[in-house]
DNA sequence: ACCAACCGGTGATATGAATCATCTTTTTTT
DNA sequence: AAAAAAAGATGATTCATATCACCGGTTGGT
């Protein structure tokens, strides 16, 4: 269920801190906060892009749609982010797809606002470009993950992702199921579930279910390094 | 053998119709044209960034070094396009390597005078984001096609590349060895000897060496899409 | 002018990982 | 509450493509 409203406090996000106060009025007035369950979907791609959305809180799963129910996924989006960027200022489609993974807020700018402060406000666009770099390279690194590095690497490689990116602690709980933990490591859910296992079995890692410890980081690094 | 010097008419290149004619004679006081032969590296991975570069003319393959001699050619950078954007904007190391297939010449830029055009020109600030969000998009296109299609899929990409992208013609020279074609297809020299030679031998393209002339364009084009 | 290194090409072999099949358990739908 | 669908798991089989081993021809270095 989706609830819309209007938000009094929806620019309290780190970096509009680049904003001068009319321009964060201007923001205030143009923006509204709409919430997504678990699993609802947030845009779908080749969809026309129309607002800048970023995300208040919540954790979202940005992906791609496939042929025959195939998805590939890109990255989990965390609070703060940026959604859709690069295919607001790469064309004029979504190139992606996005749907939240728990109950997310999600503040939609109007883009005519957004780029008239892009245009006018040099220390902001700054931080855009620095933004959009970072995401460049962030997702450029975790495709070559997965064309260029075999099983064991990719499946390192998604345990590092959750334990040093999303929740910044080597013990976690994977937020998703096998199936899209193999869309994110580019393999099929047995070929996940397998290579997991044999890292349990390793001791690499203590695996129960979604809870994971991990045993030797130095392990999961090497195997992350060597692909 | 590099030449280098400085260049009157260095900044005569269409990205700068953005630019006041201050920043102009700002830019072309603090860059410089360097010459590249044939197979010169022009920065190298994991090395510090120090300038913006811009391509006067030629052809620069973008590409990642591995380990033990393995390489990954990202895309090929033609006339005007930016070098190392990403990596300048999102972080403070080349994150890839960039060398001439051509003799190239390039336009090395100060970045603080580039920063500083960056922040106080709104329209130039915004033609970068569009850049970046472009670069990023298609990085990812390409990585997309190593890691999510399978090889009649990926030759197919490398063909339309050259076809629709570089040189705009249905008929045109392979500028790069098998093994770096090879290197762009994310597969080895001998599966994309083979599998060229199986475009051929169905007649989808006629192959001369280096020379390549596309019969069905069709057939190319659904070999991409299935992949 | 010669040797080494690289290039394009082809066949045989090995192998990583996808696919298929099946089962149990959990979750969702009606 | 029952039925259907999805999730987790494991074993057997298949397949695409990398690897290995060559070959002759060309290029580049000294």
């Amino acid at each position: 269920m989706v609830t819309n409203y209007t938000d009094e406090d929806s620019c309290a996000m780190p970096f509009f801190k680049h904003l001068t106060s009319e321009e964060l009025s201007l923001v205030k007035n143009n923006s509204n906060i709409v919430v997504y369950e678990k699993k609802e979907v947030i845009f779908r791609q080749n969809t026309r892009t129309s607002h800048i959305m970023c995300i208040k809180s919540g954790l979202v799963k940005i992906y791609k749609e496939g042929r025959n129910n195939r998805y590939i996924i890109l990255k989990i989006a965390v609070e703060n982010e940026f959604l859709g960027l690069m295919s607001i200022y790469g064309g004029d489609m979504h190139q992606f797809s996005a749907s939240a993974i728990q109950t997310s807020e999600i503040c939609f700018i109007d883009i005519n606002v957004f780029n008239h402060i892009l245009r006018s406000n040099g220390d902001f666009s700054f931080h855009i470009v620095n933004q959009l770099s970072m995401d460049g390279l962030f997702i450029f690194e975790r495709l070559m993950s997965q064309s260029h590095k075999q099983l064991p690497g990719r499946i390192a490689d998604v345990i590092l992702y959750f334990s040093e990116i999303i929740y910044n602690n080597n013990e976690f709980e994977f937020p998703l199921t096998r199936r899209e933990l193999a869309e994110l490591a580019g393999t099929t859910k047995e070929s996940f579930i397998r290579t997991l296992a044999e890292f349990k079995n390793d001791k690499i890692i203590d695996l129960d279910g979604s809870k994971v410890k991990i045993n030797s980081l130095k392990i999961v690094r090497t195997l992350s390094e060597l692909g």
